[in-house]
DNA sequence: AATATCCGTATTTTT
DNA sequence: TACGGATATT
């Protein structure tokens, strides 16, 4: 390793990256360096002989994994061949390597298919109707929130009664039948070979236990590292434990203050309670920050410095100079989108680059509005969080037939795609689903594909026909080795006329599997394609289409938990209203609550050179209504008066203008009035 | 009895 | 926008 790469460190860091042997904690506030610190140690590492192949780099998303790896592999000597032998991902995408290497002993065939949650809950829904909980005489929970519960419980290892009790009191009373679904859930995943986002992290954990492995497991790494620490839950902790092998060489990084994962069982415990389970851990803490100007700095720590939870941290910066945050009182939306369209055109023409700046708000469709207002002025961007490519109806629909062959077991994909045809409904489905035999009653049953492909049921005529030929397009997918691209095109084929009849937007969709197939020409073998699209799915949707060319410049549109350890030269966050940040859903406890404003200080520190918070006073309730029903917001209560001090303000551009240029409530024009009347009067 | 269709509503955040 | 519920249609 070159020796200024060192010397370039601060004295935090170095001692991060040369720390020997043993457990390791870095409590890295936002903007301290803590990626490069983390890629450093790891070229120090290798550097120093450590095998590449014996490391694993757990991190949030695979996108993550893949710069530190990359910007790893240049530290070394240039791109180092070795370093991408480095394993690297999300806790679930590495689970579903390991379990896919040595599920066997626990009854898991490696050809297991993984289901997202939308899958989860539609399969939660399948049973709750076999057990009748759909009858209406009361109401149950919906499908998404008995997922939810379900992913909940497991990920924080808690009783169900105490998750319904704290996250989900309305659903209470139905804790019976809750039960009898989980149960029966738990038993038909294993029955169908499908594994969910949560069994990879089980069934890891259960590898990392078992006598038969646990050892091979705990010895496959001489180094672990992990990012985001803050963000882990008690599952994930417990997988790090076992995982630790002899020498424990477990260095995670973290910081308590922006930990906003808890709804999905994260807990800040796990990076409080480190030095205490991994005994003789060494603690490093980065406090000096690279990213922003001092005044930006100042406005961040305020707003987590009122935060009742002890911060152990200030950040300081090691910048110089700079102009304060602004904080623009809006007069409604529609003033909000513009002027900030004006302030990013501006920074534009001042040099800064669009992908350079960020809109950052709390809730994926918070940017409705504005996604509008910039395609009007031509604006090009890219959003990430929210809707996914692949929870759109059409690529499920799609990615159920690939599903199939791969696992013709998949009670889920099998009803999704058998009510595709025409005039087979829920009940249809079922039916068919019975004959095909897709619920295996034998461990050595046929094939429901086969079945299929060999000859059709006995039914009506449009039905059978229909079915001749969805047989005939799994058949053309599994009998050649097309490859998974080709196999899509030939799905295509089959859906064409499906689409026409079900979705309004037919084209489009059909456009969209097109760019299915293209980003299935990257990939080796359909099983490979199908999984990997499920842990990291394409990150924008819709009429975007696939991600804009490299050299293209777009404005990032983001949800402020998937701007994550980014950080951009512009930030503007939008919606800085009580409602919505704090969301409105996230006020019951004050733990919720302070998670919130931990979310606002994520958002405000991805801030290098500029900020600006946006806050609109009127919101507008029936967006298509005529009438012009609207309520006053009022500013987060995260930012009180103490905090504005640290902000230039701007107020509500059309109240600032002149009064009589100010809009009223609708003029009358008499000589137009009188104009319209002679037309049809 | 099953399917199609319409309407109102509520909608966080992600692997 | 997608879901659940209710009603209309086959």
């Amino acid at each position: 390793m070159p020796s200024d790469l060192i010397g370039q460190l601060n004295e935090s860091q170095r001692q991060a990256v040369l720390h020997g042997e043993g457990p390791l904690l870095v409590v890295a506030g936002a903007g301290t360096g803590k990626t490069l610190t983390l890629v450093t140690r790891v070229a120090r590492l290798i550097e120093e002989g450590a095998a590449p192949e014996r490391m694993l780099l757990l991190t949030f998303t695979r996108r993550a994994a893949r710069e530190m790896l990359a910007r790893a592999a240049r530290l070394v000597d240039g791109p180092a061949p070795g370093t991408v032998k480095v394993w690297g991902g999300t806790f679930h995408a590495i689970g579903n390597r390991l379990i896919r290497m040595h599920g066997r002993t626990l009854g898991i065939r490696p050809d297991f298919t993984v289901m997202d949650q939308a899958d989860a809950a539609d399969l939660m829904n399948l049973i709750r109707d076999e057990l009748g909980h759909s009858a209406k005489d009361r109401r149950f929970p919906p499908k998404q929130t008995l997922a939810a519960i379900y992913s909940r419980t497991v990920n924080a290892g808690a009783r169900l009664a105490e998750v319904l009790d704290t996250a989900f009191p309305w659903c209470r009373q139905e804790i019976e039948g809750i039960r009898s679904i989980f149960r029966r859930y738990t038993s038909r995943k294993l029955e169908h070979n499908v594994l969910d986002y949560d069994d990879l992290l089980l069934m890891w954990r259960a590898l990392a236990r078992a006598p038969e492995t646990r050892t091979r497991l705990a010895g496959m790494f001489d180094h672990i590292l992990v990012d985001e620490y803050q963000d882990t839950n008690v599952l994930q902790a417990d997988i790090l434990w076992h995982m630790r092998g002899p020498a424990a060489n477990v260095t995670v990084v973290g910081d308590d203050a922006q930990a906003i994962y808890s709804f999905r069982s994260a807990t800040v415990r796990n990076i409080l309670d480190f030095p205490a389970r991994f005994a003789g851990a060494h603690v490093v803490r980065l406090e000096q920050n690279y990213r922003s100007i001092p005044p930006i700095l100042a406005a961040c720590n305020e707003v987590i410095a009122l935060s009742p939870e002890r911060h152990e941290k200030t950040l300081w910066s090691a910048r110089r100079g700079g102009r304060r945050p602004m904080l623009t009182t809006c007069l409604d939306e529609a003033e909000q989108s513009e002027v900030l369209c004006r302030n990013v055109l501006e920074h534009r023409e001042e040099g800064t680059l669009l992908r350079r700046q960020a809109v950052l708000f709390r809730a994926a469709h918070h940017s409705d509005l504005l996604e509008v207002e910039l395609a009007r002025r031509n604006i090009p961007f890219v959003k990430y969080g929210g809707l996914k490519f692949l929870e759109a109806a059409h690529v499920k629909d799609v990615l159920a037939l690939l599903r199939i062959l791969d696992n013709p077991f998949d009670e889920v994909s099998w009803f999704r795609v058998l009510q595709l045809l025409e005039g087979v409904g829920p009940t249809g489905a079922r039916r068919l689903m019975g004959w095909l035999g897709v619920r295996r009653e034998l461990p050595d049953a046929p094939s429901p594909l086969r079945r299929l492909i060999d000859g059709p049921p006995e039914c009506a005529p449009p039905v059978r026909d229909q079915l001749a030929e969805l047989g005939s397009a799994l058949r053309d997918c599994s009998t050649t080795d097309l490859p998974p691209a080709a196999q899509i095109e030939r799905f295509r084929q089959f859906l064409i006329p499906v689409f026409d009849r079900l979705y309004s937007s037919a084209r489009e969709r059909l456009r969209d599997l097109e760019q299915l197939e293209h980003i299935a020409s990257r990939y080796p073998s359909r099983a490979r394609f199908v999984t990997e699209l499920t842990l990291d799915p394409p990150v924008s949707t819709g009429d975007l289409a696939g991600p804009p060319l490299l050299d293209e410049d777009y404005l990032v549109l983001s949800t402020i938990h998937s701007a994550k350890g980014l950080e951009w030269d512009v930030v503007h966050v939008i919606h800085a209203a009580d409602g919505m940040i704090p969301s409105d859903m996230a006020t019951g406890s004050p733990e919720e609550i302070e998670e919130e404003r931990r979310l606002l200080h994520v958002a405000m520190t991805r801030a290098r050179d500029a900020l600006y918070v946006y806050f609109p006073l009127r919101y507008y309730h029936r967006p298509k209504g005529l009438e012009d029903r609207h309520s006053y917001a009022q500013l987060t209560r995260f930012l009180p008066e103490s905090v504005q001090a640290l902000f230039d303000r701007r107020g509500p551009e059309a109240l600032a203008t002149d009064a009589s240029v100010k809009a009223g409530p609708v003029q009358r024009v008499p000589e137009v009035e009188a104009f319209l009347a002679s037309l049809w009067d």
